[in-house]
DNA sequence: CATGAATGAGTTTTCATTCAT
DNA sequence: TATGAATGAAAACTCATTCAT
């Protein structure tokens, strides 16, 4: 798709034209749908509807409904861990890795913000195949590994890193979905009050 | 299924019997399914067989589908928030109140997870009704009210109620199913580290 | 269906006039589409339609289209069967039992032509299951006993018993598929013409 | 593509490389796929990949799916036909004539397994034309010939020459099934024995 | 000519709901 | 009141056919 090679400049410029491709279309189409109605919810052909291709040529791209959520759902966790990983700065105080970490965050869910209801929607999803779970579970160890290091710095609290993970990225779910619910009418940047909040709740 | 008139002692046997009545057993029935594969993923004649009843009595005690989910719903919300709210010690210190608010809610989803699982599951749903929703609301008021009080006591952060409200009930739900998903595996009694953690967020 | 036990008068009226009840009549339904247009060649709404039950109904009993063809085929091969070997003079001469053999074969053929086709048709179809494969050469084994046991009399040409049976079995579905299709026109009972012949092709 | 006018050496090269054509590849891979599967059972794209063509090719060759089995209906019958006819010897005695067709009945069924599984399928199918029809009526003939003059030399019993026809040709398929389905494994050339057999079957 | 991506009509199958008993 | 067989509308999925390249 992405081939200039033996491609004329009509191909080329309709290539242009059709920007993302039917594949990424119906993924995009699948995320919206997905975040707002769940996957049982969503029709296939809804899907094609909303992606502007025929119901037929879903199956083209995608075996079945269920491996088209979980190519979706590997999608969407690879971009947000990748958005969280990306040049972090390793060597700076925990303080502001978890600033920069919720930052991060944050910016994933006001960006996507379908994106972000269709991962914690679908976080342990019973359709979710062995290779998503697997991304999902490597997805956690990051938190991990950046607070045992907090730990053994003597920054954060000696609680269960486990726990401790579960309350920062539960407080940070809770606020995203108030957000995007509209619950936060007038706050004043709710995002860095609760930020501020969770460091509070897991420094020593 | 209450009203005694009219039945024979047989009848009144067998209803003793039958104990939880024909209504709850498909409640119950709905709960722990619906709480397992959702709300579209879950068949009606599957909720009727595991509540041990033909298919057509779930449509004599429930108007459809969605009037039996948004019953749930509000059948296990009240739950939820009479546990919270009975006999709450309003005249005790806010860290005492903060800390049995938690312990209720930690009682709450120990003894009905499904419950937890199926109330979170379907927060926003687009197939509740305005009745349910208005539920929902007036379960936040709760926590609200008890925030601003503290607040005014000058003993919790001056932020925004709804973002606190936000964290905390995000960071519990955070730890109840990662407790629920085994994931805490060795923790040691991970909600009240949890909570003592919270109480820092919260604090002033 | 057929029991009549706690039915009252209406029901047992009703039931003797819907006669072959609805698992039958989609049997019946599918035996005459399959035998005409080929299991892949029929839809199963057509199936339904034919059976005048919905489309829904077929698959309340029979899980499956392969389920229902396989269900099919043993019913028709079992009746086959059954009516092959129920009473068989086992102490006649070979001679009279291959007529008779012979005349029961020629039965079921004028009577179920539909059976007969189908079973010729979906001989060794590919979606026949194990226990249609079994019964298939069970009852090639008989027609084997027959032949061995009168080529230990020194009745039948020694040759092997798969090779007579197969010619016999074989000539007498070219005699019946072709008075079917009316090619045997003006011909003075051809059934018993052929039987003749193929007596000769086997005797010493 | 057997017209050289206007092709550069390049394309006469490729014409000589890529040997048997398109058109043959399609009808070979249809044979082999329509004899396994049926005709509803194969999708035309698999006919097309087993070709090693892409699937539009098959509608430059073909009008549609049903004029390709068809056409190599009609292709097969020929080839089967030809191989019947080509050089009999007319004046040879009844006896070694149907020697002889027997034995080029053989050798087409054991050089063209699939051919002759093919044919055998589409016998009577819906789906062919009036063309393919006559072709098929006018293969019988020729074995009504053969047995009328047979007959008018009073070497062939005097039963009606369809059935005659009938019950050679089904033994003979009787035959070619099942040593195609391997069940004459051990027999001592299954084919001799059931020519001798037919034989004896006809003669007077 | 050749292709194979694209499609929508058609297939198999499921399921919310009804209704005769 | 309770049932569960029956259903048709709709779901997931397939495939004969077309058409832009």
């Amino acid at each position: 798709m992405t081939d200039v090679r033996g491609m004329n400049i009509h191909s080329v410029v309709n290539a242009a034209l059709e920007a993302p491709g039917k594949r990424d279309a119906i993924l995009d189409a699948a995320l919206s749908l997905f975040a707002e109605r769940g996957f049982h919810g969503t029709a296939v052909p809804l899907v094609a509807e909303r992606a502007k291709v025929g119901a037929g040529t879903v199956y083209r791209y995608f075996e079945s409904k269920e491996a088209l959520v979980n190519v979706l759902f590997r999608r969407e966790k690879g971009r947000f861990l990748q958005l969280l990983t990306a040049n972090l700065p390793f060597t700076a105080a925990p303080r502001e890795q978890f600033r920069e970490l919720w930052r991060r965050m944050r910016r994933f869910a006001e960006e996507n913000p379908e994106a972000g209801m269709f991962l914690e929607l679908h976080h342990h999803a019973p359709y979710l195949d062995a290779e998503s779970r697997e991304l999902e579970a490597r997805g956690m160890e990051l938190f991990y590994a950046f607070i045992r290091d907090a730990q053994a710095r003597e920054v954060l609290k000696p609680a269960a890193p486990e726990v401790l993970a579960a309350i920062v990225h539960g407080a940070f779910t809770g606020v995203a979905k108030a957000a995007l619910a509209g619950q936060l009418g007038g706050a004043d940047d709710p995002f860095a009050q609760a930020e501020a909040c969770m460091w509070e709740a897991v420094r020593l």
